[in-house]
DNA sequence: ACCTGAACACCGTTCAAGT
DNA sequence: ACCTGAACACCGTTCAAGT
């Protein structure tokens, strides 16, 4: 005769092991543990304790979480109110709360930044606050947009570049480029060379203050621009 | 008695079926054609008419692939010489040639943007131009890197936008955006709502040209401080 | 109503075997 | 040397069954 297996059962009869809540909460606390791509339907029915389908109830599959998690995520972004700040320091004030944001959930942001779809109810309640602060700046509605696409491009940019080492042009670690242009040729990338090679060490970090002045400079100069060709 | 099943065998006795360069062409059109999500061994190998371990032998597995892949990609990135033109109109060449380079490839780029490391190489050959160009604006270096990085972060955003819908500050296709605002009660997200409706129907595609003269005037902006505060 | 478990159609990768 | 095929440890998801 063969054993039976232990089946996990519910353990209070009549009571609800799962909730929608309960299963993106451990959803998330994965994700930021361990990346999306380790993120799976089965481990996170593991974290749960529960049979793999028994998510299935509660949400009908596994891009359903992911899209769940969106509002949970961006619900989180609390952009300070600086009452007596210019539409500079509103901006700064959002593209801190932002980074910050993305700081802490960034294997989902990440995620996020290169599905989409999923992000669109983000970008309601993120822009809402962005767009007053540039409404501010005298900008027209044309490049208020335009202004607020190249900010979150650059703050997606920036966070990506913290979390993973770098790829093209991102910050913060700039090590490997370092070794890999050691092993190429001296007569090759002269340029790269030259520039790096000035760079204290202090300087090799990405730094998020300074990067965020050329957009801020930048939006400046256009709204300027503005106030004097027109009006 | 069962049938023998059909083999493929090797069409021609002696012959090498398999090359890393077959494979690597083949992994890049499988993967420009459905996305990296969709790419499998299993389907390259099928895609190549071989049994899906037979590339195991050219390349130690799937990630060597997408290695592999960078400088089959960024090698194509031909940043044309533009003789007469200030360090604006260099940078502009590069933001265009990059600008073509991850539209043929975006989910390959896509791929890239989020996961790194393997973007390390990529970013020797594309900085170089690029550093050259902004060197040429009179940024010290440690301007140069930061100036690189947001122009760099503009770049893979906005490419990203283009062919994902849009998540928070993507630029065209704003339609799905548009529609959610509508699916709100009128008085949530009152200036998005105002931006967005004095907006006419070219205004909502993401204007690339628009977008890069503000990191353009924002880089702009920083070197003339620097030859005001300084020298 | 809520959960389980077998099943199906997929993955990446190892390893022994064929030619 | 180069390719095959069985096998292993995974996936997401459907569906019938249990309580």
């Amino acid at each position: 005769v063969t054993t039976r297996k232990q089946r996990p059962g519910r353990p209070k009869a009549g009571q609800t092991l799962l909730t929608r809540k309960r299963i993106l909460a451990a959803a998330l606390r994965l994700i930021n543990e361990e990346g999306v791509d380790r993120f799976s339907m089965r481990r996170l029915a593991t974290a749960l304790g529960v049979d793999p389908m028994a998510i299935y109830h509660h949400l009908p599959n596994k891009e359903a979480i992911l899209a769940g998690l969106v509002p949970v995520v961006f619900g989180q972004l609390q952009v300070p109110v600086v009452a007596d700040a210019g539409w500079q320091g509103q901006v700064r004030a959002f593209a801190w709360a932002y980074r910050n944001l993305v700081r802490t959930h960034s294997n989902f942001v990440l995620h996020l930044v290169s599905n989409a779809e999923l992000g669109a109810n983000a970008a309601l309640a993120a822009n809402e606050r962005l767009f007053a602060a540039l409404a501010r700046a005298g900008l027209p509605p044309a490049w208020i947009v335009r202004a607020a696409d190249v900010l979150i491009d650059f703050l997606n940019g920036f966070a990506l570049g913290e979390r993973s080492g770098q790829l093209i042009g991102q910050p913060e670690e700039r090590q490997p480029l370092l070794h890999l242009l050691e092993q190429h040729p001296a007569d090759q990338f002269p340029v790269l060379r030259k520039v790096y090679a000035s760079l204290d060490k202090a300087e090799l970090a990405g730094d998020f203050e300074a990067e965020l002045e050329i957009v801020l400079a930048g939006i400046e100069a256009i709204a300027q621009r503005g106030n004097t060709h027109e009006s």
